[in-house]
DNA sequence: TGAAACATTAGAATAATTCTAGGTTTGTTG
DNA sequence: CAACAAACCTAGAATTATTCTAATGTTTCA
């Protein structure tokens, strides 16, 4: 699983083990694994099931289970990003950063948009006490 | 079933029943007594289990699964709309005007934010030969 | 190295939703 | 009204996505 030609994008794996103890995890063979698929590539947004399915595809040997736990723990730890859809639809978002996205319908895939591209006017209030954790916009797409 | 005191927002019998003729729906036994529920009390963010135990509770006679049918031919009509907080959580909300959704974490409420306190600088492109069908805004609420 | 904390796993369990297939209701037409 | 087709409803089984259980394995750090 190690490779040895890393580009500039692509984390070594030192860099995903420290990724990953930054917050508190502890870099385990199914949790690098994982990871790797997850970040070395670039901006995905991937399902429990697809990530599953890439993992077993490349030979790692990891299960379902596993999966969904690492798929919260780097949730929760702010390394993804978790996106709904509709109630059978939720991907996980390796770009963690403030933006929004375009949901197509039909194919199912979603596509980033700057947060630039989006002028929120928020005015009501959020009561008492309390805060905006974040803020989903996403514009469907039909076709 | 039938309510003989309706009040100036509450629909009719009559009216629910054209309502849902009005988008080629037959206003059945079921049907009827469910838009009564929804229909009635002003704008309601309802899922599928309270709507079922609501209705139960009124002494409906109605499967769960009628319940289903229902509240996805009504969206398909456009009578309801669907919004989709998390992988576990969907809400049938019976304002079908364009607007957008505060959603508090802790409590799991829904609370509508009138349209015209967001603003849309929509430039992506919506690829060729496709429009935009909606544009859902989520303002997460944490505590 | 050894113990404790943390992780992983297979498989069972749960939850939400959809499907199936047969019985019922409704709208239509004569 | 009678009769028929289409639309509808329903119980219960099936499916899908996700979580739980509890036993085993791994990592960390003193």
């Amino acid at each position: 699983m190690t490779k040895s030609t890393p580009k500039e994008t692509v984390p070594s794996d030192n860099d995903l083990a420290l990724h990953l103890r930054k917050v508190g995890l502890r870099p385990t063979r199914q949790r690098m694994a994982l990871a790797e698929i997850l970040f070395r590539q670039g901006d995905r947004h991937i399902t429990a099931e697809t990530l599953y399915t890439d993992a077993v595809a490349q030979g790692v040997n990891v299960s379902l289970a596993t999966v969904y736990n690492a798929l919260h723990t780097f949730t929760a730890k702010g390394l993804l990003r978790e996106i709904s859809i509709d109630s059978t639809r939720s991907y996980f978002d390796t770009n963690t950063s403030d933006h929004h996205h375009f949901y197509f319908e039909k194919s199912g895939r979603l596509q980033d948009i700057e947060v630039g591209h989006v002028k929120l006017a928020q005015i009501p209030e959020a009561p008492e006490g309390k805060s905006v954790s974040r803020v989903d916009v996403i514009v469907r797409i039909n076709g």
